[in-house]
DNA sequence: CTTGGAAAGTCAACAAGGCTGACATAAAAT
DNA sequence: ATTTTATGTCAGCCTTGTTGACTTTCCAAG
């Protein structure tokens, strides 16, 4: 099986870590991610929609209700950036803004039955690869998968990824 | 590689793929993608260059000598694009490009010393990012890791990226 | 109550880096 | 001699980042 040393006895982490081992992994990100986005990409051109629309509708699907802000504070990008997709979302009636209630300058962002519908696809697609990958490497791989990308991520990101993790738990 | 079943009991693959713990791994793909490129761009910025700039450099200094046709191949941009990025290095004077001894229409492409540097600095810090996770999650969540990604690599980037380990191997 | 600042969102304009298409050159292959 | 291949270049477009300036709303201090 792979290399890794592995197996019972943590000591070999040293041994591990060569250069080459991490530029390996540094690889190994690059191109898996480019497998993570080619489906839904392929399906985002022909609705005439880019990886910042799926982004966006990802995370109000998984938090109906979201503030702009909240939104930004996730996606790390600036509110002019996030708001140009959002417009276009909200103009083609995928995405509804509701003013706030108790705070008028707010906006809550919720996906209409359109905008579910193609989360729907574009999120059905991207967990097929997932699922797949899962399956060929097995549930101790994808353990091992996800503590190693929660502990690459800044710490900010990942306290946004464990509240989020936790929420829907 | 893994055996599909794995661990102590494989019939828990099943129960494992549920589209919440799909979900839980798209999240962490994304926030540690971010996680995975904050160094080099922080660097890149302040040299004035991007994240493919960066891309192009990795892949000459791991394949010095690598035609204009490989880069783009592994890349997977078009060579307008390429050329652009490969244009600004070269005239900066990190990048050589020498005319192929046997085919002379191929342009051999190099890292020069500064480019090196540059190189060795960017690289240094993404090894530092993926050290530390490393070290966090333990060789057998890193074997588990590289498992993952492999599987959700497009085939024929699977195909790049083996090449690419072995040889370095 | 009013006023001044902070917060949320919007509009305008610019830059990086993808893309396509058209075309030029040199060298290799047929 | 002709065609194909490898590379480079110009022009122009699109997406998605950016900063700066502005409006509306809220809240708190006077």
């Amino acid at each position: 099986m792979a290399e890794g040393g592995a197996g019972p006895g943590g000591g070999e982490s040293l041994l591990f870590l060569t250069d080459d081992q991490l530029r390996k992994g540094i690889e190994a990100m690059f191109f898996a991610y480019r497998g993570f986005t080619a489906d839904p990409d392929r399906i985002l051109e022909r609705h005439e929609y880019g990886r910042a629309h799926h982004r966006a509708m990802h995370f109000i699907h998984r938090s109906p209700g979201t503030t702009v802000n909240n939104l930004l504070s996730i996606l790390g990008v600036t509110k002019q950036s996030l708001n140009r997709v959002l417009r276009t979302l909200i103009d083609d009636g995928l995405v509804e803004s509701r003013v706030g209630r108790k705070d008028k300058r707010e906006r809550h962002l919720f996906l209409t039955d359109k905008g579910t519908a193609l989360e729907r696809e574009l999120s059905e697609a991207q967990r097929g690869r997932m699922r797949s990958a899962y399956r060929a490497a097995g549930p101790q791989a994808v353990a091992g998968f996800r503590q190693v990308l929660e502990a690459m991520m800044e710490p900010e990101m990942r306290r946004q990824y464990q509240t989020l993790k936790d929420a829907g738990a």
